[in-house]
DNA sequence: ATGCCCGGGTAACCCGGA
């Protein structure tokens, strides 16, 4: 089984490029950050069209979550139930078995911002949820764009970041707090390449100088993590001609 | 360096992203 996370910085310009890559990859299920459209505007012919099944969850130019499968996803849930929250930052479903949760996780713009108290009290009800969510799914993957670089070697610059947005204390402590509920980061379940990034400014020629960081993620749950056999970062949809900022990141688990 | 590049919405000396 093979499952995808893509924030694709505007599902409306990065259409094409998706129906490429699904075509190419062959996912069982992909999530999507960024779609940036209106429920009205999601483009689920185009995808049904090519085999894919949709559950989405968007809002007017900002942020916006997808779920795309082979089979149709059940149970979805939009959003943190119980936590109100005015942006469409997360979409969950269970998808052969398998609770899918796609988060596009607050950006938190700097630490002590209005922003970045949103993204700890989202960070908290995210948590909050999940115990309850693993509790009633054993099987359960939580990936997207987490906007958190975990440690100082998913930095490409470590010493400029230190204490900035993706990088602090705070935030950090929050992502161990999903692993403390028996998660495990599938990325670093396997020997990987140093300098592995996730995202590459579109400024500076960042992506040709590989200046970026690692944000986008695939936690699996301790029911999961036998069956992990593989995960990796595409870096081929960053070469496209008029790329996301952020390439997929891709897990396989074992029948 | 409050800069660089993007997408979106709108007409801005714009915002948000990361």
């Amino acid at each position: 089984m093979k499952l995808a996370t893509w924030n694709v910085n505007s599902l409306a310009v990065r259409l094409p490029q998706l129906l490429d890559w699904l075509a190419a990859q062959q996912p069982d299920a992909l999530v999507l950050q960024e779609t940036k459209l209106t429920d009205d505007k999601f483009p689920h012919a185009a995808l049904a069209e090519a085999g894919w099944h949709s559950a989405w969850f968007g809002q007017k130019t900002y942020n916006g979550v997808a779920l795309l499968a082979r089979a149709e996803p059940a149970d979805v849930v939009r959003n943190i139930p119980g936590f109100a929250d005015e942006q469409a930052r997360v979409i969950a479903g269970t998808v052969a078995g398998v609770r899918v949760v796609g988060a596009y996780f607050p950006n938190g713009q700097a630490p002590g911002s209005d922003k970045f108290a949103y993204k700890m009290g989202w960070l908290q009800a995210l948590e909050d949820w999940l115990r309850a969510e693993l509790a009633a799914h054993p099987q359960l993957v939580l990936m997207g764009d987490y906007n958190i670089a975990p440690e100082d070697r998913d930095v490409f610059d470590p010493v400029a970041w230190a204490g900035q947005i993706h990088c602090t204390d705070e935030e950090r402590a929050h992502f161990r707090a999903l692993l403390d509920l028996g998660l495990h980061d599938a990325f670093r379940m396997f020997e990987q390449p140093p300098k592995s990034w996730s995202w590459w400014d579109y400024r500076n020629l960042a992506f040709r100088k590989n200046q970026g960081l690692r944000i986008d993620h695939i936690l699996v749950s301790e029911a999961l993590r036998s069956r992990v056999a593989a995960c990796s970062i595409d870096k081929q949809p960053r070469r496209n001609e008029r790329p996301s900022d952020h390439a997929p990141v891709l897990v396989e688990l074992r029948a």
